[in-house]
RNA sequence: GGGCGAUUAGCUCAGUGGUAGAGCACUUCGUUGACAUCGAAGGGGUCACAAGUUCGAACCUUGUAUCGCCCA
């Protein structure tokens, strides 16, 4: 054997020789009906291996090898996401560096084209990244969420159902029952990537910020008494008014302002509620006048009590507006620059200021509406920020302060010897830390845009869901998740699954021009359009104005069926024009048109048509991975593996994405399949680095787990992965404990090249021996005691146990005891013994190697491999089901706990008292039981040879200066009078006895109390008393040391 | 501000009412025929604090402090 296991070398060798004997594929290794099913949490498609993959990876495959040696019929499905905005942004940036044409000038279907060709090129690298861990997915059946969809090569996916067709069936069902709707709401938009984003993508991060404080003077020459009081009531302040003061941290916003709210309880400003105020910006002739509210979301304790409503750009104030009717106006473009459409500013303020008197609006007309002032079009929203400001601070109307007012922030040092500068008049602007939403991936501020998107009417879908917790059929580990799940779904907000991107599921729906005519007068009343009637039904009737119609269909050709039926009602012959589908609206109305006009001069209602037009919106990525349970079985064919696999056991999965895609995933599956996913959801949190902190690239602190595996090998990192997996614990990887488990993998490696050594044979699979020997019945019966221990542990979970229970025994049972134990047998003459001992021995080291395999498959693999003639392969070997009842001999656990209590004992008196380590000395021995003179007779070769034990001598009475060590049943001595200072060992003894005093203390308390006898269960008072007794025993021993040395001394 | 959680040895963390644990680090000793990626021994804790429940509390309850995370 090597002297150490060559990771780096084995690694691939061995992955690639289960691989290619199919040992992942579902069902390998079957040998009961019951399945075990885990989906990977498809890692995005652009992803590289970081830790938490590494470790969330590393729980699936422990519990996959598990289950496959246990002969479940085992599937782990693997697969990739196709991550829509990330994946999109990683194109355009190959575009670029390589000096191709840009994602707008290529056009989306040529764009599609090379993202598709960049997946097929790097798609697959996370796939390679998770083989180097051992991960025992069947990959095979790798999966694609894109996997279908027009273009598709199918690279990397090849068996990959068809996702595609799936996902557009699930949006078209639930459009049908009214689950999934078009409207306006707010959302977060991304002015980098111009699209929608979910909550997720978008981070809170706080910034130095200003709040600015405003006057907006009060319309029609309003004034009022603004009185403050402090909090006994008192009178503060009181003034004549004609303004109401207004803090904001975003002045730009101002322009699209539809109220000022002030809370219902709020004295100060109940006076002028009701009452209209002016926006104090813009020219000044058509300065906008708004209304006061109130609303109980402003905190009347906060800033001046008053809050600006800007319903279309902030998601407190959208709250607002909706309850209280307030236009939101749009003021920004898809860029985030402020709007530069419409008509002038002095037209558009006009219609603003109808509505806010009371004039009836809807929601496209108030979007219609530009309010930004025309010398501010166009400009970025930091740009107009800093004008409102400078316009506003000119006009007279910002709150002044003195520029030493506190609120100001810090004050430039002042240099030694130089005087404080005089205050000046200065306007209120407050130093704050505020929250800042930033996009994730384009590091730009998110702006709440107020725009038209799809929807999933979550609360619709929530109950079952929330049902499925409830009552227990999913249970969520660890248990705060279910909390948290719970507050979410109670409290569930429509979800938008619309993004402005061209990589993904395309929205099935298109769109024509509406020409229904409720006016349209036939006047020969025989159904036929003439060129008259045309001409009105266009012009008068507005046709080609008015809104749009909508189908949603699951293809093209079935929305022409719909178009069709739409158009039945409108006059002959353009009921029965050709559906065409076009780019766009624009093109659409073009193409009507020509068609028309075709039509009238030759009159060939066959060449009439009706061009629609798709929605360009793709759907959000978790939209499709939401199918990920069913989609990747082939739903909606009805497959096998539908039939074998549905619903999965466990999901494995990081905390973050609890929401966003553990809820809906149950959501989605209750709503389409009305089956839940899977029956246990395992949370785990962020993987940080070892102080705790988040690793990313700016701190530097990011642990590469493949550097890991280069280093340490995958065994290594992945006995840390589930050393660390404590339910619910914080993970802190270290590169400290990677090295220690590196080093568990040698002692393992090691106990091998002992067997090696010792020349036992190594033909096959190794059978347990009906054990005479106590050495050996101990240590079969600490074999099952540790199986027991493992399977319970990863029964619930709990990954750190089974890892440390392995550790233990490995190392602390196998490895310090029963190798070094039975060395004198195999080096001695006893052949029974010696065949006994050789048998057990592999015995025991298969099944660690069994046990360990699904913590550290690599090396346990290969240790298998040693053995000559094996029926299977490690990865399929039969998991044990002996049990620690059937195993543990409790006569040869007493002995051996007596025999290695004994040799501690003794090599820590040796140790204390200096006795050199090499020399062997003799031990004295009075007052012996018979089952300590037993124990001693089986066992003493081992306890001569452990301790180094020259001799043993039976005394009646210990001669000065022995060293004592006390034991079950008797007591021994170490002759030392010549080396031990007395001094030192009187002192070591009395410190022995401090500790057996207050242990002492401790049950004479207990046991003297009444009501512990009367309260206590039984076996507790019990144990007690046999404790209390056996530390008695142990202080009068100690006490009879004592005595002795002090003699001496 | 709301919700969830944490606080145990120098560090990282286990420990769901019955004698406080592990790994790492530290100190001392050790080239004893598996292993120095090792062996032997050792030191080190008012279980954040306070009150309560209990025969008994690291564990249950309440409060306080500090620190995280999520949402505003």
């Amino acid at each position: 054997m090597e002297k150490t296991f060559n990771a780096a070398e084995a690694e691939s060798r061995l992955y690639k020789a289960w691989e290619e004997a199919g040992c992942f594929k579902a069902g390998a290794n079957k040998s009961r009906d019951e399945s075990f099913t885990i989906m990977i949490p498809p890692p995005n498609v652009t992803g590289a291996l970081h830790v938490g993959h590494a470790f969330n990876n590393t729980l699936q495959d422990i519990l996959i090898r598990w289950h496959r040696m246990r002969g479940f019929d085992t599937l782990w499905q693997p697969g990739q996401d196709h991550a829509g905005i990330a994946t999109q942004m990683q194109v355009e940036k190959m575009l670029t560096a390589t000096q191709q044409p840009s994602r707008n000038e290529l056009g989306r279907e040529k764009f599609l084209e090379k993202v598709w060709e960049w997946k097929g090129e790097y798609g697959g690298t996370i796939v390679e990244q998770l083989k180097r861990l051992g991960s025992t997915c069947d990959w095979s059946r790798n999966a694609f969420t894109m996997a279908g969809a027009a273009g598709d090569p199918r690279t990397g996916h090849e068996n990959s159902p068809n996702f595609h067709d799936a996902v557009i069936k699930v949006f078209v069902e639930m459009y049908n029952k009214g689950l999934i709707y078009r409207g306006k709401r707010l959302v977060n938009w991304d002015p980098h990537f111009e699209t929608a984003i979910s909550d997720l993508e978008v981070e809170n991060i706080e910034v130095a910020g200003h709040m600015w404080h405003f006057k907006y003077p009060l319309a029609d020459g309003v004034t009022y008494t603004y009185i403050e009081k402090d909090e006994d009531g008192n009178v503060i302040l009181e003034e004549e008014r004609d303004y109401i003061s207004i803090a904001t941290t975003r002045p730009e916003t101002m322009l699209g302002d539809g109220a000022v709210a002030v809370h219902p309880s709020d004295e100060r400003y109940a006076p002028i509620v009701g009452k209209l105020c002016e926006i104090p910006v813009g020219p000044k002739e058509h300065r906008r006048q708004i209304p006061i509210i109130t609303d109980d979301y402003p905190d009347p304790d906060f800033g001046s009590g008053a809050v600006k409503i800007t319903g279309a750009h902030d998601f407190n104030d959208n709250m607002v507006a909706k309850r209280g009717g307030i236009p939101m106006y749009r003021l920004m473009d898809t860029k985030g620059a402020m709007r530069a459409d419409g008509a002038p500013y002095a037209e558009e303020a006009s219609k603003a200021q109808e509505y806010a008197r009371g004039k009836a609006f809807t929601e496209n007309e108030i979007d219609a509406i530009n309010l930004i002032p025309d010398h501010l079009r166009g400009l970025d929203r930091f740009e107009a920020r800093a004008k409102v400001v400078e316009e506003i601070t000119a006009d007279g109307l910002a709150v002044m302060t003195t520029s030493d007012d506190p609120r100001l922030g810090p004050k430039p040092k002042l240099k030694k010897g130089e005087e404080a500068p005089e205050a000046t008049t200065v306007p209120l602007v407050e130093a704050k830390p505020i929250m800042q939403p930033f996009g994730d991936r384009s590091k730009v501020v998110i702006e709440p845009m107020f725009t038209d998107q799809w929807f999933v009417d979550a609360e619709k879908v929530v109950g079952p869901a929330l049902d499925a917790v409830k009552d227990g059929t999913v249970k969520i580990i660890p248990e705060s998740g279910e909390k948290t799940y719970y507050h979410w779904l109670e409290n569930i907000e429509p979800w938008c699954i619309s993004r402005q991107l061209w990589w993904g599921h395309q929205i099935p729906v298109w769109y024509g021009l509406d020409l229904s005519a409720e006016n349209f007068k036939d006047d020969e009343n025989d159904g036929q359009l003439d060129l008259v009637e045309l001409g009105r039904l266009l012009n008068e009737g507005g046709m080609l104005h008015r809104g749009n119609v909508m189908e949603c269909a699951a293809s093209f050709e079935d929305a022409i069926e719909k178009f069709l039926d739409d158009n039945a009602n409108i006059p002959s012959p353009l009921s029965h024009a050709t559906v065409i589908e076009v780019a766009d609206k624009h093109e659409a109305i073009h193409q009507f048109a020509e068609s028309l006009a075709g039509y009238a001069v030759d009159q060939d209602p066959t060449k009439l048509v009706y061009p629609v037009w798709r929605d360009p919106d793709v759907l959000d990525t978790w939209f499709s991975s939401g199918l990920w349970p069913i989609g990747t079985l082939g739903w909606p064919a009805d497959t096998e593996e539908m039939q074998r696999y549905f619903p999965t056991d466990v999901l494995i999965t990081g905390f973050d994405i609890l929401f966003f895609w553990v809820a809906r995933m149950m959501m989605m599956q209750l709503a389409v399949v009305d089956q839940i996913p899977f029956h246990t959801v395992y949370l785990h949190q962020l993987v940080r680095d070892e102080k705790g902190k988040k690793m990313s690239k700016t701190t530097g602190n990011v642990i590469d787990p493949l550097e890991i595996v280069d280093e340490f090998g995958a065994d290594a990192l992945r006995f840390t992965n589930a050393s660390m997996a404590a339910i619910g614990g914080v993970l802190k990887l270290s590169r400290d404990r990677i090295t220690g488990y590196r080093n568990f993998g040698t002692k393992l490696w090691n106990a091998f090249s002992f067997a090696e050594h010792y020349e036992i044979p190594y033909t096959g699979d190794s059978q347990r021996p009906e054990a005479t020997q106590t050495l050996n019945k101990w240590i079969i019966g600490e074999t099952a005691k540790v199986r027991e221990e493992v399977d319970a542990a990863l029964d619930s979970y709990r990954f750190n146990d089974a890892a440390s229970a392995l550790y233990g025994f490995v190392w602390g049972k196998v490895c310090d005891w029963y190798l070094e134990f039975s060395k004198p047998i195999l080096q001695g003459d006893d052949a029974a013994a010696k065949a006994e001992t050789q048998a057990t021995l592999r015995w025991v080291l298969d099944q660690s190697l069994i046990l360990l395999h699904p913590i550290m498959p690599f090396i346990t693999e290969e240790l298998w491999g040693h053995a000559d003639q094996r029926a299977k392969m490690l990865i399929h070997a039969d998991w044990p089901t002996y049990t620690a009842a059937d195993l543990v001999d409790a006569e040869a656990d007493r002995e051996m706990n007596w025999v290695i209590g004994l040799i501690d004992t003794v090599r820590s008196a040796r140790a204390q008292t200096h006795v050199p380590a090499g020399l062997k000395v003799a031990l004295l021995v009075s007052s012996l039981d018979d089952k300590g003179q037993e124990a001693w007779d089986n066992n003493h070769v081992l306890i001569q040879r452990l301790a180094r034990i020259e001799s043993l001598t039976a005394v009646d009475e210990f001669p000065k200066g022995t060293v004592t060590i006390p034991v079950a049943g008797g007591t021994f001595g170490l002759p030392l009078a010549d080396i031990i200072d007395v001094g030192s060992e009187i002192a070591r003894l009395e410190k022995t006895l401090g500790k057996l005093t207050k242990e002492l203390g401790g049950l004479r308390g207990r046991l003297k109390n009444p009501k512990f006898a009367e309260s206590a269960p039984e076996e507790v008072v019990e144990e007690t008393r046999a404790n209390l007794a056996a530390r008695e025993e142990e202080e009068g021993k100690i006490k009879q040391a004592l005595a002795r040395l002090q003699e001496l001394a």
